[in-house]
DNA sequence: TTTTAGCACTCGACACATGAGAGTGCTAAC
DNA sequence: GTTAGCACTCTCATGTGTCGAGTGCTAAAA
């Protein structure tokens, strides 16, 4: 449904509008600010318009008019296509960062912590599910005499190295003889089917492992079952509190409690559009608790493999014009990095 | 300075009713709700006496009394010398939790989320610093063609893993023979010694190492440099809202903030009274953002070694028995485990 | 000397009224 | 199709009066 040119210039100037002050929106205020080349009266009647289309709502019969989600989407779709300013600015997020950076995790961290504060929201870092990842390699290393490091590699370069127990201790070399045989039979495996081998090793008895590192294999597979699934990290929480709609302490709390159901956070977040750059508002996103929120979520991949994801969580009135602008600026930095060394 | 029996009692009294309702206390309120045996114009006359000596404040001129700073503090050194109830609860805390433990870090983690949850406070989980600990043993393992992980274990069981790269990657007996090398030197000694020892090898060229392996120690050393000197995580923060003190979004907003704050809450937690168990209250807290807070903090130690702190963060009108009690329940089941274990 | 009852006084909370201002919708004229 | 004008609506700030909670003081009782 194509809208008239001018009803159009009307409903972004009062999303522009509204993002800038947080206030209900007028005719006249259009008229005044706007170069719309029209009179207040007009407009007046545009708005009449606007507000049977379900793209404005009025607060009270005699305020001015505020967006509703479908009008901040009309206008983040329409930004969105805007042709994006080829404008390279150079990355001079602290050069040396490169050097500083070991594995995917701290990428994140430093990311999202950079996006929080060039942004100023609030900003979150999530890494895939393990489970979903394939193994690269597996290693065990004996760490003291009943703890044992595993390090889990994956082809995206998510690391995990979660430490357990075997009372009684172990030999190196019985654990060296399990290390060559896992590694071999698990590589390309995900984490899931792993935990499946494991099983059947567990249960068969399987011969060709020794009694002494049969044993293991049942504290292995606790280990796996309780690993992290996945990394989650906030920054700049605080920053909520500069929006006047978080002035209600209700709404505040509401968010807060949100930021607690990681797993709910998680599921809204893989379960966009995974390319690019993509924006969730208000009651697009499928969870209770943020239908007051919009998400703006970067997708970071490395040879096609998601590797985590950036993204910013504001109120719907969000400055999508200013966020999308740093985070496909601190996205791409990302990428950039990533190309170099994973 | 020795008060009164019967103003400590009434004292007491206005602090229990404060604490129970956020409401100023009224003598009325305590001479029927309290079985203190005087009339109320008796009991106003003892809380204008309190109110001179600093243990109360006036809202207003026609409000009951509210308890200051001090109030708390004499109340807490009460409930603190009482005889601690030696009921030895059962540590029915999932039974099993035992066997998911690896490392310190997930019993700090654990802890702190039953404490929050059992309180119904914010709860905040600390490690000790780690240059402040003594290198049991580190190792190094080849992830990948130049992905090294770092492995140190300190005296404590404070486990650090941090990744980091070789440009042109390295030999496998190379990193061997460092790994052998550092960990006879290096045992025993802090990780800020082992920093000066590393750089001690990198600038006199030691003659004990080969080429190759001196090309590892800068980057080695830069890791340790960047590696997370503590570890502090939040648990229950949005519980802060169920206190009428957070219902003015500026405090709410101090609160968040304080607790972004990371290396000023490291500061508050490491400079109290490292013993046991420990109550820090508003103003007593050098650190301008918590000046409205109280803090309740368990020492965890092993072997006489600090290995971690769980502290409960409230408003100063905090809940100080039941909290003292549940955070002594958590705290020695913390202890029996790592009795067990470490 | 200590405790208590009584009473005047203070202050915040709340309900209610009022007026100004902002903004709209509608109508009639352009 | 556009605009000016005007009546109408609603919020917000301000002011006023009342109510109730709670104190401080005083004088009498114990």
């Amino acid at each position: 449904m194509k809208m008239h040119d001018r009803k159009l210039k009307i409903l972004y100037a009062i999303v522009r509008d509204y993002i800038e002050t947080a206030d209900a929106v007028s005719s006249r205020t259009l008229s005044k600010k706007y170069d719309l080349g029209v009179s207040a009266a007009t407009i007046r009647n545009e708005m009449a318009d606007l507000e049977e289309l379900g793209y404005l709502t009025q607060p009270h019969a005699s305020s001015g008019r505020v967006p509703s989600d479908s009008a901040y989407r009309e206008y983040v779709n329409y930004i969105m296509a805007l042709k994006k300013k080829t404008s390279q600015r150079k990355y001079n997020l602290e050069s040396n960062v490169a050097s500083k950076i070991g594995e995917m995790r701290e990428l994140l961290d430093y990311s999202s912590k950079i996006l929080s504060e060039i942004t100023s929201y609030t900003t979150m870092a999530l890494s895939p599910h393990i489970e979903d990842c394939r193994v690269e390699s597996i290693q065990f290393v004996k760490i003291s005499s009943d703890m044992i490091l595993a390090i889990i590699v994956t082809d995206t370069g998510v690391i995990r190295k979660p430490v357990f127990r075997v009372g009684g201790g172990i030999e190196s070399a019985t654990l060296q003889k399990i290390t060559n045989l896992l590694n071999y039979k698990m590589k390309g495996l995900t984490l899931r089917e792993v935990e499946q081998l494991l099983l059947r090793e567990i249960n068969h008895e399987a011969s060709d492992l020794e009694k002494a590192a049969i044993k293991v294999l049942p504290q292995l597979l606790k280990t796996l079952e309780k690993i992290d699934e996945y990394y989650i990290i906030f920054n700049g929480t605080a920053n909520i509190f500069n929006f006047p709609e978080y002035k209600d302490i209700v709404k505040a709390k509401a968010f807060f409690s949100m930021l607690e159901k990681k797993q709910a956070m998680y599921n809204l977040i893989t379960t966009i559009n995974n390319d690019g750059i993509s924006i969730s508002i208000g009651k697009e996103n499928d969870f209770d608790e943020a239908k007051d929120c919009s998400l703006i979520t970067a997708t970071l991949k490395n040879d096609g493999n998601i590797v985590g994801w950036l993204t910013v969580i504001g109120p719907t009135r969000m400055e999508y014009r200013k966020v999308l602008k740093d985070i496909r600026y601190v996205s791409a930095f990302v990428n950039e990095l990533m190309n170099h060394k994973y």
